[in-house]
DNA sequence: TAGATTGTTAATCGATTAACAATC
DNA sequence: TAGATTGTTAATCGATTAACAATC
């Protein structure tokens, strides 16, 4: 029962995931700090959770801990980092290079999550076909084509409100797993488009994930 | 039973308000759109709810529909308004006028729902005692006295990771009810302090409340 | 009145918590 | 071994949904 299979996928709750990202931040300090090992019980005072709600949210993913001892820090750390993917880079599609997409594009936060923009979409004849410090900027129409050819998996929304439906649709046609929407405003997509969020420019000085 | 009487306070759900400011922004689209009544079946099929479940959220704050008929769309948002407290003008201090301070300060989101910053504070010397805008910045020493004296009920909180606790306790030793959190980090305050939200730079563009 | 839709109760579902055998 | 703490099952709690009498 060390492992769960691939074939038995259980839902993993919303809620689950998103303390799995607080989790891995705290690990992260508690490193720095050079602590060693940490009980479920430390672990869920520092958040008012409940220990076994630590402790249940962790086994969906495995048996990461030792029985009288805890948990190791760096260990647990580089397993959750491995869960929410931050461990790898991913190639994201920025949608939109006006005000706010320009913004999104120097921030310096996305790269230090492991995504990086590797392709810019916009339509204005004025930027498609330039480049922006090396990325180049595509019409949506290459969105198919670029999305397979670069490996694009995540995209960042940034357009005006009416178009972020559209452009969604057209993001999951081409294959897009997960989507940033940065638009004002709310968009659907089907279940299985991932690590879907509403992006809300406030979200970013805490971090994305 | 037309009313709920203000000694018997249900504990209203986090999911129900929520949703309360989506079905008021709904309305007022509908308002313009010249919509005249609206059943609870139309209103959760826009959202992807179930229809009880509008109907269960409504029904906490009193009967506002019509059997056999549904909600008068114009009713019904000035209601939801009215609970929400978008109808009035709540005086707000602004704590902390650095870069993201003054920032907040000039976006004018905050006065279309009524949020009017009426007090600045800052320690810094070369600010407290001078006037934005026409708005007195004032030093963290006369929080508890202009608190009362000027009628502030909410506190955006804008000041660097470190300081966001302690100028939390500040704040609800000196009454404020209501504290937006713009600082990095996270910050823990009493239970009855009300309408209490990360405000994450992201939530912006959508609305606060 | 007949039809529609509410407000509310009861059933269902899912998430949190308590408890404890397994085991380091 | 004795003590501590996990992983997991069962109990609890709360939120969502179905169902329906009340009633416009």
């Amino acid at each position: 029962m060390a492992r769960r299979s691939q074939f038995k996928i259980p839902r993993i709750p919303e809620m689950t995931v998103r303390r799995l990202s607080v989790y891995t931040r705290c690990l992260l300090q508690l490193e720095e700090d050079g602590v060693k090992t940490i009980s479920s019980q430390e672990l869920a005072e520092r958040f008012s959770l409940n220990s076994a709600q630590v402790r249940k949210d962790l086994a969906y993913f495995g048996e990461f801990g030792v029985r009288g001892i805890g948990y190791y820090v760096s260990g647990l750390k580089a397993e959750l980092q491995r869960i929410l993917g931050l461990d790898r880079e991913w190639q994201v599609a920025l949608v939109g290079f006006g005000n706010l997409g320009s913004a999104l594009f120097h921030y310096k936060g996305f790269a230090r999550q492991g995504f990086r923009i590797s392709a810019i979409f916009d339509d204005d004849p004025g930027k498609a076909g330039k480049l922006a410090d090396g990325v180049p900027i595509l019409p949506m129409r290459d969105l198919a084509r670029e999305t397979k050819g670069r490996n694009l998996q995540i995209a960042i929304v940034a357009v005006p409100a009416e178009s972020a439906q559209p452009v969604t649709e057209k993001l999951v046609a081409a294959g897009i797993k997960a989507i940033l929407n940065f638009a004002p405003g709310r968009i659907r997509a089907p279940k299985d488009v991932r690590f879907k969020r509403r992006g809300a420019g406030a979200k970013l000085p805490g971090g994305v994930a």
